[in-house]
DNA sequence: CACTGTGAAGAAATTCACAGCT
DNA sequence: AGCTGTGAATTTCTTCACAGTG
């Protein structure tokens, strides 16, 4: 993560014996992927070195990150764009879109919701569920909220491959089981409690007051700012 | 993951804090706090394991972070856990309040205002600013929308401490520009956009369509879940 | 006995530095 | 000459394992 470090765990599995790419690397990809959005159009080359300053990150890391996804550079010119955008979004699984269901429809949920973000970059919110009977019925960016009771049959119905969390954090584990029971194996998690899933499950969280709280920690130890120089790259 | 950061050192300020708390444990300590609160109102004490259960991490792992905060445990018993809620509000520089201000009154500025979480956990938004004159002066959760040009006053009248950029990629860096100039150290950015920022100024970041992508590599690679077990540790 | 605190081992991530290709 | 790709060095983080203590 942000910072929040990421995951833990899973040493087993290998399962892609080829090349496995590194967490903190893979955490980094979507970071390319929104860099090489931020070059001119007409861009057909790009060096790891003019990458890493959009990326806010050492040249060298960048180069061994691509390194992962093979070899494609061109010694002496540098990756060809397009190419590496392909090979990052073949690689993050962006040559398809994931349908996205939101659960808790507060204001939260509501700007997520709203976000074009999330289409813009493959991940439609297909449904909106909620425990609330007030909300349920009620219309939100073209959506009708459903009741969390039918949270299965939504997901099944939608193609749903990944849920948002966004409840109070007392409901949170609840929903989490249900999304895993509807065979949701991808949860973004904004509830402020430590969800716990079963393996083959991937969670990651936003805690927002978490976020702060860091950084009141550097605010307060002030000869050791974090992100000095540039935006820190919170692991990705 | 994590933040970079640019050699320190600095010398002059009195008596080195002990020992120097490494970036990973401080990404955790938010954590730790929160799992405290989630203990029934009569725990004295916890042990390693129990508090690395609600956090979602090693057992080792929570005594080597909490050992850089001196050694305040007890042989055979556990942590008394008001003493290190004291101790650890103390490192996060929670003792005092940061009052935080918003710029960009959008969907996601209007959910982060209604946030309670934030006052909560001590951060309390004293301030929103907008650069759209249709917001200017409209009332969001009792505070009234400034004009973004009015920023630097704003931030010296209301003893800001940390921005909350959520605002537009496009005007991100110009606006994290203007909260350095007025003084403010703390940034947290929810624009996708890699920000620039001088020595001593932190920023963090959430990127939420990052994060989903981030899901989707592992959903697509089946075999390799991140957090799988348990949710995943930000960290990250 | 139960649990902390911590050296030491191990793993992961980062960075260096340069060989090798275009 | 310019830039990638990568072994090797370095740093950081995690985990082990156990001595030490209430």
């Amino acid at each position: 993560m942000v910072a929040e470090r990421s995951s833990d765990d899973s040493p087993g599995l290998p399962a892609r014996p080829a090349r496995r790419i590194p967490e903190a690397t893979v955490n980094r990809l979507p970071l390319y992927l929104r860099s090489l959005a931020e070059l001119p159009d007409d861009t057909a080359t790009v060096s790891s070195e003019r990458l890493a300053v959009l990326a806010g990150v050492n040249a060298a890391k960048v180069r061994k990150d691509l390194s992962y996804l093979g070899s494609f550079g061109t010694r002496g010119v540098g990756y060809e764009v397009e190419h590496l955008r392909y090979q990052m979004a073949r690689q993050l699984g962006l040559t398809q879109d994931w349908p996205v269901l939101i659960v808790g429809v507060g204001d939260l949920g509501h700007a997520l919701a709203k976000y074009d973000g999330f289409l813009e970059r493959g991940f439609p919110v297909v449904a909106l569920v909620d425990a609330d009977a007030g909300k349920v019925g009620s219309v939100v960016e073209g959506l009708e909220v459903h009741d969390v009771a039918r949270l299965g049959e939504i997901v099944a119905a939608a193609g749903v491959t990944t849920g948002i969390i966004a409840t109070p954090a007392a409901v949170a584990q609840e929903v989490a089981d249900q999304l895993v029971a509807a065979g949701v194996r991808s949860i973004l998690n904004f509830a402020p409690v430590v969800l716990s899933v079963p393996p083959g499950v991937s969670v990651r969280k936003v805690d927002l007051a978490m976020e702060l709280q860091i950084l009141a920690f550097y605010e307060q130890h002030r000869s050791a700012p974090a992100g000095a120089g540039l935006g820190i790259g919170e692991e990705g």
